[in-house]
DNA sequence: TTGCCCACCTGAAGCGCTTGAGGTCAAGCG
DNA sequence: CGCTTGACCTCAAGCGCTTCAGGTGGGCAA
């Protein structure tokens, strides 16, 4: 899993993707993009090794990332662990922000459930040539639409 | 809203857009992607005009979009609904799928919303000096974090 | 030694849109 | 009558990845 280099442990893109969660291509794209800043290298085969202050730090960005937060926030978030001052409140913030977000999520998609769900019994009844269950449902899909927005 | 010509309804793409919920610019790109098949120009102008059957394939449309359902699914769904044969079965069998996923994506929402909240109580806890809270949150976390995935 | 496979590399294209730049057409106004 | 405004047009790039194509290095078996 990890191999010794000298003192300190490093860990292969494959470790490293299994550890936080993240795909290969996303651990690639992240030092891309400058999320992560440059992954030092193997000197012959040019291939990345993760020292231990990074696997911790990309474990962490790993989790946000299953939250669904996005890169902005995630870039926030490594701000305002290594800045010096106090960054407690807008630490609070930022994931009361992605709380309500998910709250919001969750709300949509109860509606988007209800719909669906809706749908699926009309195409069952009109299976069973089931006239009168039809319009039964017809007038709810109606009522579901509304919230779909 | 609607202008006539000759003696068929015909709307203009920002009508179109309201009327279904989709951007124009995703009305744009449906017909691009042959997901709507290739709409009606005006002579003079070239502007769009959607016709009687496109503008409420076009709503329905926006409805399963507004679901999260993914091209592929609009695409058989046009695909059922225009077929000779009866299609009530496949179509039952594509809600329910959608319903499913729509839960799956429920349930991990909730716990995303866990794992957020208590890192926001963590750093609230951080922001009034409160050590003892912030020593029972983190193992919280931890254990959290294993839904997550 | 040769050959093979695996893990890794880079670069480009695709997905489902959104955003933006730059241009056309028709109508209304001074 | 020219000018602005607004609605529309197309084409290109961006977002956050994923997927794919084509190539390299290193270790191990034959």
């Amino acid at each position: 899993m990890t191999t010794t280099d000298g003192d300190r442990a490093s860990v292969s893109i494959q470790d490293m993707s299994k550890i936080s969660g993240l795909s290969e291509a996303t651990l690639r794209y992240y030092e891309k993009i400058g999320l992560i800043g440059p992954v030092p290298r193997d000197e012959s085969s040019g291939h990345r090794r993760y020292g231990g202050h990074a696997v911790v730090m990309i474990e962490a960005l790993g989790c946000l990332r299953a939250t669904g937060m996005s890169v902005q926030d995630m870039r926030d978030y490594l701000r305002f662990l290594d800045g010096r001052e106090d960054n407690a409140a807008l630490m609070r913030e930022l994931f009361e922000r992605n709380v309500s977000r998910i709250q919001e999520e969750i709300e949509r998609m109860h509606v988007r459930r209800r719909y669906l769900a809706l749908k699926a019994e009309l195409w069952a009844a009109r299976e069973r040539g089931d006239a009168d269950g039809e319009s039964r449902i017809v007038p709810e899909i109606a009522a579901a639409r509304e919230g779909l927005r």
